[in-house]
DNA sequence: GTGAAAGCGCTAACAT
DNA sequence: ATGTTAGCGCTTTCAC
């Protein structure tokens, strides 16, 4: 047995021991080289060019020993920690944690790790679930918010490079990433045109909301371009729940003239204007559209028919924020950014032409 | 201004320069007691008594620098990184990150912190996500599956502690936390006996799942306690998905003498079912019972009306699991453990005594 | 009750 | 192209 570095230690419990992991002086006299060699090999660093046989002996060494270089000793030396928080209220949301794994692999690509702290839904960004991640150092920072609205950032992450998804900080100064409510609001209605309805609701959320306003503009812009005058009456507001989808299509589907079509700001009030279309005998969408919003998977798959909606890209935005990040950490001066995502239509099964153009192409036949 | 360590520190990018982070040494300098005597009284070291006075002067001092301690420094000395692992499957599964934040909330409560690996919904076990998390040497790790189901345990966490929940190690080797299914299924069950239904239809997922034996054989369980004998024909199996359920339902509602009751053994066979139900005209609970398994809150509280179902418990399993992990942590030896977690009815909406009970009731008056 | 000093395992500047 | 060496900021034994 070569006389490695380890060799000699021992300690009063000697019995049951866990064998102490190999280290990296262990890895260079197994090679044959110097600590710093295999260091340098190991972190591929560019600056500084090893013989492909040197290489080649410590890569094989570290095999060998199993070797897997201590992360604290690294980051102590290095005074980077490759550490990434992400806080957030999507892991108690409706929304899952589908963005957190987009987050997650982004942050993958560029060698850091993830430090979740999780608030409760809907909560404003208080200090103290940020508290560990300062603790840990984090070198960086995602605020992920299930609500678009606006958030103090806290003076504690004044140091820290930081990325709002899906909130933003009305004092500007720090970078975020938004949806495009607006065009998004527009593109689904335009869809909807696009199959023949004229008579379009729209059953938004709470009207004071940034996606309310946002997604209610584009509703609006999108009859107008079509030359479309937009029917007060067919635009109703209430909860983003199952509930207000449920009263907001009660109060359309008893209108003199009913909507062909509508147009929920998310997927569950959708779920709940299914309910009292189905309730009347009426099918979707043979007899009226729906189109929902977010792209909640449980939701979207799970109804039936299943829903056409305008998709919430949570993931790529995301992910897209670690990339705008791990870009930006060398980068010494952090530029001040601030992004609107497109959202896409995601088509299924609730939109049809509405019945009258149906009959119409039937009649022309 | 008093000479701190830091003081005498300059590198050539001087301008604007973040300030260094205070280390010990300067809160040491400030408090006017050796570095050691700091790591004593922040490390609330039991062995070590500090006389009140030092320990308030060094408090203050932290407090004033904006001390926090170097959690690299920390791990490399102390060869602890309190890091915990959570490898999951929950993210990208329709149960959300609920369970996520159980382990979370727990783990700070020890004082750790979690690292996430984020695993495909219903992936196996595979070491290649693990590796993030060996890399960042988390103390112990922590599985967590959607799917009940046994699972391969990789070699590589052989010298780590892990407790599997909502799966399990079919060797015996690793720790485990499981929900007890059967009698789940029998309380479910018993629930609707309770309620007056003799004739109680099951509408089961893929048989040869671990979650389907059991909650079957529950079922039965009650029946035969209850002295009612099972019917080969109210019991359908299919997928754990909404068309499982519509499908089911609706041969449930075919056969000659339907079914009072129905047990679904997901909330989203529930949702399906609702479906096939209200197509008839049939409404819930009058016309028919429906109790789901899950509580997968995005369903149960948007469904029309809302769904009664057993709770499958995983924050409380992934809180356990954490506290456990954490107990034995110092404990050299930790002792193989197998828990099953019980599972609780949570009542809503969707059931209420049989037709003819209440018409017995009624003739009765 | 408090301090001195020796590492923990690595990185990175400098030397060769 | 590779080796030497001085820390990184803390914990912890041991001495006083």
């Amino acid at each position: 047995m070569s006389p490695v570095t380890n060799t000699s230690r021992s300690t009063k419990l000697d019995k049951p021991r866990r064998k102490k992991p190999a280290t990296m002086a262990d890895v260079a006299a197994h090679a044959k080289v110097s600590p710093s060699t295999v260091s340098f090999v190991l972190s591929d660093n560019a600056e500084i060019s090893i013989s492909e046989d040197t290489r080649q002996r410590v890569f094989d060494a570290a095999r060998e020993l199993g070797y897997r270089r201590n992360a604290a000793a690294r980051a102590l030396a290095s005074r980077r920690t490759s550490l990434l928080g992400v806080v957030s209220d999507v892991l108690s949301s409706p929304f899952g944690g589908d963005a957190v794994i987009g987050a997650q692999k982004e942050a993958r690509k560029h060698d850091f790790h993830v430090l979740m702290a999780a608030l409760e839904y809907d909560e404003t960004l208080n200090k103290e679930p940020i508290q560990p991640l300062l603790d840990m150092q984090v070198e960086a920072l995602v605020v992920m918010m299930t609500t678009h609205f606006a958030i103090d950032v806290p003076h504690e992450l004044d140091g820290i490079p930081t990325m709002l998804v899906n909130c933003f900080d009305p004092t500007g100064r720090v970078s975020s990433i938004t949806p495009d409510e607006e065009r998004a609001g527009q593109e689904a209605t335009e869809y909807l045109i696009s199959q023949g309805h004229r008579r379009i609701g729209l059953i938004n959320l709470e009207p004071q909301r940034v996606a309310a306003i946002g997604r209610r503009a584009g509703y609006e812009q999108a009859l107008k371009q079509a030359g479309i005058t937009p029917a007060p009456e067919l635009i109703v507001e209430g909860s983003a729940q199952a509930t207000g989808g449920y009263v907001g299509a009660t109060k359309l589907l008893n209108l003199e003239h009913p909507p062909t079509a509508i147009f929920a700001a998310t997927d569950r009030i959708a779920m709940g204007a299914y309910d009292a279309i189905k309730e009347r005998g009426l099918r979707i969408p043979q007899d009226i559209s729906v189109l929902g919003f977010d792209d909640q998977e449980i939701i979207t798959h799970h109804l039936r028919p299943t829903l056409t909606t305008m998709k919430l890209p949570f993931k790529k935005m995301a992910r897209r924020a670690v990339e705008l990040l791990a870009d930006n950490l060398d980068g010494n001066a952090a530029p001040l950014i601030s992004e609107r995502i497109i959202c896409r239509l995601v088509e299924r099964e609730s939109v049809a032409p509405p019945r009258e153009s149906r009959l119409e192409l039937a009649s022309q036949v």
